[in-house]
DNA sequence: TACGCCAGTGAATCACACC
DNA sequence: TGGTGTGATTCACTGGCGT
C-alpha cells in the first residue's frame, strides 16, 4: 500500500522503466515494507528514528505557559532493550536494501544516539564522520538546571568498513563552504515559520519536522543527481522534499496516514531548482562569540585581577566565573561597568583595562589576542 | 604506589586530616587502583579513555610528511567487545567511588563515544548533557573524502537516575558567557602552542592533550571550591592542573610513568587562584530563604495593606499571618497569585506589588532588604 | 510604509526542603 | 518513605497589531 505521487515524470521508452516504488511513500511499519524492496536499490539512507525521550511530567516556561513536549506514542519505549531491539531491526533492513557503496545518515540526541551508534556498529557499518547540527535557535533551558539542549548529532556510515567508493562530493562541499573543507558541525535554523507545516487549525502537523536546509547538506554532499534515498522514518516528507528539489529520487516508509498525506501533497508542491536553492541554503559558519570567561580559560587574565577605568579611578576584581566584583557587588563586566559609573548600560569590553607595564590596555585587546589566533589556525 | 607531590598544603590540626590519596597520582591501571578508594569519596570524574581508534597503514598529508597518528599500544584494542568490557570495567569502578550526588564526564569521537554512551546508561547513570567540543583549529582532512573532523563530544551524567541535587553552577557560567546561559556546544582551540608539554627533543609527550580552558569550563560548571575530581586517565594531568588552579582537589590514576612524572611537575608549578577570585555568582536558591511572615515580623508590611500585581489589575490584602485575602479566598502569596491569574502555580515574591507614592515595587525588594540586613550582621 | 510592542513557540529526559 | 508547599526559571525568532 503507497501513497501515489501525482504527475511523476514518465519514463522514456528507450530507458529501463523505472521501479513502482520510486519516488512514494510506503504506508506501513518500517521493517515490514523495506521487505517490499529489491536488495541493493538504494544509494543512501537517511533516518530521523524516535528519539525515546522520557519525559515525565510537564514543563513550564517562566512564565508558566506549557511546553509542547514530544509525548507521542510512537516516540514510547519499555526499556532500553526495547528501543535497542527496534533500532537493530529496522538498520538490518535498510543494510539489506543499501547498495554495497552506499552510505547511511541517522540523525539523533543524546537520548538515543548513543544506542543507535553502538548498534550500527555492532552490524558492521563503518562510521565515516558524526556531523552536529548546531541550532541557531535552540529552546533554552527553563530550569537552569543543565546546559541549553542547542544540538543533535547525525552519524555518518557506509554500509560496509570497505566500502568501495562512497559519494562524497567534496569539491562541491568546499565551493559551498567558501572554499574552506566543509566541517562536521553545521550552524542552521530550527524549521519554523512558512516552512513548518500546519494544519488548518494552525497547529504544527508533525513535532519534529527538520529543516530542509539540514537535509539539502546532506544530499549535495553524499548523493548524485538521480541517486535513489530512503528514508524509513518518513514524517512529512523532509527528505523528500529536498530530493525531488535537487533531482534526486526518494523512497519513504511512514506509518502515520496523516502524515503520509501531508508529505505527498508537500512534494508534489515542490519545483526542482537546484540552482537557486544553493543561494538560499548557502550560509558563512556563524563566527563564534567569544564571551568574556573565554579569557581566564584562556589563561589571558587570571582570577584575581584586578581591572580599571581607564583613568584607574574604579577598579573591579576579576572572579573565576568571569564576573566582577567590586564593593561587595557582582555581575558581569558590562553591569559591573554601568554601576561604577551609575549608568543603566555600558561595554565592558572597552571600558576595563588591565595593567601592562606602567600602561593600561583594555581588555578588548585580550578579545583580539583570541580571535587572531581563531583566525590564523 | 603513587606519585608523591611537592609542596601539599598542610592540613590544619584542627581539621579532619585529607586522606592520604588526595592530590596524587595513582601509578598503575585505573580498575586496580580505584578499589583502593573509598566508596562515594569523590564528587565529579572527568575521563578522556583510549580512543579504539582502528587506523590502517600510515597517513600522510598531501606532502607526503607522516602524520602522527595515535597507535600507541594503550589505544589498541581487538574489537568492539573487548572495548567494551574495558569501558564497563573502569565506568563501574568510577561508580563505586563517585557520591550519590556526584557527577561524571566523559569524551570521546566517534570511534569511542556511542560505546561508551551506551555503557553508561546501561550501568544506571543519567545522561545529563552531550556537550560538543568544536576545535576552532582542527586538523584537516587530508584525503577529502570525509568531513573535516572538528569536534569532539562529552557525555555529562549524574551518577543516578534521581540524582540528588548534583552541582551545576548554573549562574556562575551565565555570567562567564556574558549572562547568556551556556550552550551544549563549546568553541576552543586545540592544545598546542606553549601550553602543549614536549620532552628534551621538542616532541609532544602525550598524544592527546586536553586544552585547559575546555576543563576550566568543566569544573568551573559541575564543581565547588574544595570537591573532589578524580580522573582515572591522567594522562599529563591536565585535569589535575586546572582542578589545583581553581581550588579543587584531584585523583589521578595513571599507567605510565613517564606521563605522570610530566603530570606532577606540571601541576607543581601550578600556581592556585586566590581563595576570594573562587568565589562564583550565585543565583536566588543559594540564598537563605525567608517567609512572606518575616516581613510583617519587621514591620515592613502592616496588616490590612493592598498588594496588587504590577500593573494594579488584581489585588488582594495582607493578614496578620501572612496570608493573602482576595474575594473570600485566601492562602499565600503564591497560591493567591496563581488564583488571581487562573495558573497553577506563581512566584508571589514577583507578581505581588506595593504601593510607594504613585509607583509600584514588588514585595521581593522588601525581602532583599531583610537579607541585605542579615548579610550586614 | 515603517517601526515598536507583545504574544507565541521550538525533540526537554528541567526542584527541593520539610514534615 | 511519600505528600505538601514554596518559589525559581528563557533565547532567538516569527507574526500580528497598533501607532
Amino acid at each position: 500500500m503507497s501513497v501515489k505521487r501525482k504527475g511523476a515524470p514518465a519514463t522514456a521508452p528507450h530507458q529501463n522503466p523505472e521501479p513502482a516504488w520510486l519516488d512514494q511513500i510506503l504506508l506501513g511499519d518500517c521493517v515490514a515494507e523495506l521487505e517490499k524492496l529489491p536488495s541493493a536499490s538504494v544509494d543512501v539512507v537517511f533516518a530521523d528514528p524516535p528519539y525515546n525521550l522520557q519525559l515525565e511530567g510537564a514543563l513550564h516556561r517562566p512564565d508558566q505557559s506549557k511546553v509542547d513536549a514530544v509525548d507521542d506514542a510512537w516516540d514510547q519505549f519499555e526499556s532500553f532493550a526495547a528501543y535497542d531491539a527496534f533500532t537493530r531491526a529496522w538498520l538490518m533492513a535498510c543494510r539489506r536494501v543499501l547498495k554495497p557503496s552506499g552510505t547511511l545518515w541517522v540523525i539523533g540526541s543524546y537520548h538515543n544516539i548513543f544506542r543507535v551508534g553502538t548498534v550500527l556498529q555492532d552490524l558492521g557499518f563503518w562510521v565515516l564522520n558524526d556531523v552536529v547540527w548546531l541550532k541557531s535557535n535552540p529552546m533554552p533551558n527553563f530550569r537552569g538546571k543543565r546546559f541549553t539542549n542547542a544540538h543533535e548529532t547525525m552519524i555518518w556510515a557506509s554500509r560496509d568498513r570497505k566500502a568501495k567508493s562512497y559519494t562524497f562530493n567534496y569539491e562541491a562541499l568546499k565551493a559551498f563552504n567558501d572554499d574552506l573543507q566543509m566541517r562536521s558541525d553545521w550552524t542552521l535554523p530550527l524549521c519554523t515559520g512558512g516552512e513548518r507545516l500546519k494544519d488548518g487549525n494552525g497547529q504544527k502537523v508533525h513535532p519534529t519536522q527538520k529543516p530542509e536546509a539540514l537535509l539539502y547538506r546532506v544530499l549535495l554532499s553524499s548523493t548524485n543527481p538521480g541517486d535513489v534515498v530512503l528514508d524509513p522514518f518518513f514524517g512529512t516528507g523532509t527528505t523528500g522534499a529536498v530530493a525531488k528539489r535537487l533531482g534526486r529520487h526518494f523512497v519513504g516508509v511512514e506509518r502515520d496516514r496523516a502524515y503520509a498525506d501531508a508529505a505527498m501533497s508537500r512534494i508534489d508542491a515542490v519545483e526542482p531548482a537546484p540552482d537557486m536553492a544553493l543561494e538560499t541554503t548557502k550560509g558563512k559558519r556563524a563566527q563564534p562569540r567569544i564571551p568574556f570567561g573565554r579569557l581566564l580559560e584562556a589563561g589571558l587574565i587570571a582570577p584575581g585581577t584586578e581591572l580599571t577605568c581607564a583613568k584607574g579611578r574604579n577598579t573591579a576584581v576579576v572572579r573565576a566565573d568571569g564576573s566582577l566584583e567590586t564593593g561587595g557587588v557582582t555581575g558581569s563586566i558590562h553591569k559591573i561597568g554601568a554601576h561604577v559609573q551609575g549608568l543603566d548600560a555600558c561595554n565592558g569590553w572597552t571600558y576595563w583595562h588591565f595593567a601592562e607595564g606602567k600602561a593600561r590596555r583594555p581588555i578588548d585587546d585580550l578579545r583580539q589576542v583570541i580571535r587572531d589566533g581563531m583566525a590564523a589556525a
